[in-house]
DNA sequence: GAGTGACCTGACTTT
DNA sequence: CAGGTCACTC
């Protein structure tokens, strides 16, 4: 590596005449802080862990700290090192420390997430890892193509044994930075006994390939910097402050990276809450949160406690339900704010009620007729647990016309044309890009099948050519057939031509990058910049056209067509940001996300996790139910941890309300398109009673049109003797049982809702041997009972626990209308 | 080589 | 319920 320091001296003009316009300012942004934010932002020197809990302003005092930072002249902007894990929080904490500093500051170069960190190091170091500087980053589809060919090249069943399994165990030792010849143990035996084996095949051929994963960016980095002490030592030297944010997120291979780089001056200030760690499941430790006063002895311990967003009702509830987690570092949040509802929760008889009934709560809420002011739809949000939670809405929605966005669903970058056109810009850039030649060589059809691109590949393999000089080749001794070889060879000349156009706009980025010393000034932020030339926009566009990918989707018939066009419309658009292709390529590498900035009023559906670092004034978590949240796949394989992981999530949820949180269960759901009943969260249960309002069920009993029946339920709290919710509680509640019974008829005859209602309650108790009905199960013989449930065998769909109030003596099943 | 239908399996969270 | 794979046919 370069002996001196590379990045001497680019620290431009502008910024220290900025630096001196903020001085004028005199440090406002210190002004807003309480003491604890304030001793957080001012204990520069040594490591510092900042305890920040939901709500606490920790954004505020992350920003403050860089601003003074750069403020005080400790550290110009570019020697400052601040990661992040989502490119949304990496964009906020780059405008507010703007903000603090009086606008313009053009150089955090180093402020961003790990993985876009690390590529900017990786180019620069490439070589070290036997990568060349331009290396492209597989998206997972790509990764699992590649473990697919490597699995069946080493004759192993991939029915039994599937790519995406390899890919998840592969990327688990990734997270935890261990290199093919590192993973140890019981570990090699993964995968059939194969798995090390073919860790290590998959490396080499990305290595061949020229290409690294996800994981491999902080992997090969930690590798460069424990083999290669000066470029370690170089870093150490130049980034004097480094600053992390969501440190309970942090896997080994990122804690072990940011170790190393702290080690020299321990300048390191990492900001996380263990109660909101819920990133287990991709490798993140809690324990680095917990250990982090060892790693760093005489580590200043900070605590922001104070909570500024919810109402006191909402903080108690969530900080209530978070106690049952054990080895916490403890927090006690508290707020000044008073009053306020109770968090709201309401059973519904199955997901489409659920989604019914949000939907009328929402429209309420907007039109203020509960009483309340109106709130937008832009300050409401459902949570769910996971994503096809969100169909239910969605469908929902559409029927009734209200407006609502998906937050992180089925993402712009992931679509099928989108991919494909990107793998065609891949294959123009880097003609090599084997992956790329693979996905598009037969889109549209070519006529080149499976026989035609096995030629290919033998002819690549045994001259050590890439897919299109293998195809070049096989042109140039004519032995293809016909038609295949006149397709084929169009479509080599195509991109050769495609690829001279870029190589004559841009002589040095079609190339390497690896020459760039100026990656502090950053010419082109995150590959954006004001685009002077327009050109590769305007060969995207014949890409497309020429190749005949336009044509296929113009002439295919199926509804989603046009759609598809459209979204290749907007990829061209996207481009027009980017001053080439490469920058556009590398933005969408790491930027998987698509924050169009939309104006209109428009409620959002989102995951829990995708909430994170969200707040909203309202706020809706619905399928509160065992084995959907908390999550049956995270209890089974994560035991008592993965439960706590649910809980944190929950937490995460709950915490994201400002003013109004509604819990909501279903008491059956469809399941694998099947129905199956379902348990209320075990969650429930600990939600501290004194907090916690339980609605009766609405519409049903009079409430009327307006909404009003809502707030008058509050049944539960009564009867609750240790200041939990019972489950119990809400099926013992009158109103749950009505609902139960009740619901399975058609909600126009009251007058038999109500003889029902009363007939379930007389009913309740089953003994042994009692017949019963169940409306989907059918007819079935009480076992016996096991806490607040029955077991009944059922005659066709065999034994089954269920609450009573599913089910009905067998003599009154002919009530039962289905 | 491409198109079609039967079957199977798997289903959560993501930089 | 959905997407993927396989076998079969044209």
């Amino acid at each position: 590596m370069e002996d001196d320091d590379p990045y001497e001296g680019a620290v431009s003009l502008s910024q220290r005449a900025m630096a001196g316009a903020a001085q004028a300012r005199a440090a406002a942004y210190l002004d807003k802080l309480n003491a604890e934010q304030r001793q957080a932002v001012e204990t520069l020197d040594g490591p510092v862990l900042m305890l920040a809990g939901a709500g606490t302003g920790k954004t505020s005092a992350l920003t403050a700290r860089i601003a003074h930072l750069i403020h005080t002249g400790r550290a110009q902007p570019n020697e400052i090192l601040a990661v992040t894990f989502t490119n949304k929080a990496a964009r906020e904490m780059k405008e507010r420390v703007g903000r603090h500093l009086g606008g313009a500051i053009e150089g955090m170069p180093w402020l961003g997430t790990f993985h876009s960190v690390c590529v900017k190091l990786l180019r620069r170091h490439a070589e070290l890892v036997g990568l060349k500087s331009n290396f492209t980053i597989l998206d997972t589809d790509d990764q699992i193509r590649l473990l697919k060919q490597l699995i069946s090249a080493a004759n192993i069943d991939e029915k039994r044994w599937p790519a995406r399994q390899l890919a998840g165990l592969i990327d688990g030792w990734k997270n935890r930075a261990l290199t093919p010849e590192k993973v140890s143990g019981r570990e090699t035996a993964a995968f059939n006994n194969r798995g090390s084996e073919l860790y290590a095949a998959y490396q080499d051929r990305l290595k061949t390939l020229n290409a690294v994963d996800f994981g491999d960016l902080l992997l090969h980095m930690v590798t460069i910097f424990q083999t290669h002490a000066d470029v370690l030592a170089q870093y150490q030297r130049w980034f004097r402050y480094i600053l992390v944010d969501e440190y309970q997120d942090t896997n080994v291979a990122q804690y072990m990276w940011l170790r190393l780089l702290a080690q020299g001056h321990k300048n390191i200030c990492c900001v996380g809450d263990d109660d909101q760690s819920i990133y287990g499941w991709r490798g993140a430790e809690v324990g680095n949160i917990l250990k982090f006063e060892k790693d760093f002895p005489g580590a200043a311990v900070i605590r922001l406690e104070q909570n500024y967003r919810s109402t006191e009702h909402i903080l108690a509830a969530a900080s209530g339900l978070i106690t049952a987690n054990e080895g916490r570092l403890g927090k006690e949040l508290w707020t000044e704010a008073r009053g306020g509802e109770k968090v709201r929760l309401i059973g519904h008889w199955d997901g489409e009620e659920e989604a019914r009934w949000i939907g009328e709560e929402l429209e309420a809420l907007q039109r203020g007729t509960r009483g309340n002011p109106p709130v937008s739809l832009n300050d409401q949000a459902i949570l769910v647990r996971a994503s096809h939670q969100m169909r239910a809405f969605e469908d929902r929605f559409l029927t009734i016309g209200l407006p609502y966005r998906v937050i992180g669903g089925p993402r712009f970058y992931e679509r099928l044309e989108i991919r494909d056109a990107m793998a065609y810009f891949r294959l123009v850039v880097s003609p090599d890009d084997d992956l790329a030649f693979e996905r598009v060589i037969n889109t549209p059809k070519r006529g080149l099948g499976d026989k035609a691109q096995q030629r290919i590949q033998v002819a690549a393999r045994e001259n050590g050519l890439s897919l299109l000089d293998g195809a070049r080749m096989l042109i140039a001794e004519g032995t293809l057939s016909g038609k295949a070889a006149g397709q084929l060879r169009l479509f080599v000349e195509n991109i050769g031509r495609w690829h001279e156009e870029i190589v004559q706009a841009s002589p040095a980025t079609a190339t390497t990058r690896a020459e760039d010393d100026d990656l502090l000034i950053e010419p082109a932020e995150d590959g954006v910049a004001p685009a002077n030339d327009q050109s590769h926009v305007r060969l995207a566009e014949r890409i497309l056209e020429e190749s005949g990918y336009v044509e296929m989707w113009q002439n295919d018939k199926t509804p989603e067509a046009p759609g598809r066009l459209e979204n290749l419309k907007e990829l061209v658009k996207a481009l027009e940001q980017f001053d080439n292709l490469q920058g556009f390529l590398e933005h969408v590498a790491l930027i998987m996300d698509n924050d169009k900035s939309e104006t209109e009023d428009k409620v959002s559906i989102m995951t829990l996790h995708a909430a994170k670092g969200l707040e909203f004034p309202v706020v809706f978590l619905p399928g509160w139910e065992d084995g959907l949240f908390p999550s049956q796949r995270s209890m089974d394989e994560s035991g008592l941890k993965g439960l706590e992981e649910e809980r944190r999530l929950a937490y995460v949820g709950i915490t994201r309300a400002e003013e109004l949180c509604t819990i909501s269960f279903a008491g059956n759901r469809r399941v694998y398109g099947q129905w199956q009943s379902q348990m209320p969260s075990r969650f429930i249960d600990e939600l501290p009673v004194r907090h916690v309002d339980v609605l009766t069920p609405p519409g049903l009993y009079g409430g009327g049109m307006n909404g009003g029946g809502f707030s008058a339920g509050g049944f539960g709290g009564s009867t609750a003797m240790d200041d939990r919710v019972a489950r119990a509680d809400v099926y013992n509640s009158p109103g749950w049982k009505r609902l139960q019974s009740a619901q399975s008829r058609p909600v126009s005859q009251p007058r038999e809702v109500r003889r029902m209602a009363v007939d379930a309650q007389g009913e309740s108790d089953y003994e042994i041997g009692d017949r019963v009905f169940h409306k989907k199960f059918g007819y079935g013989e009480v076992m016996g009972t096991e806490g607040d449930k029955l077991i009944v065998e059922f005659d066709k769909a065999g034994e089954k626990r269920l609450l009573a109030g599913f089910v009905v003596p067998a003599a009154e099943a002919d009530d039962v209308p289905f």
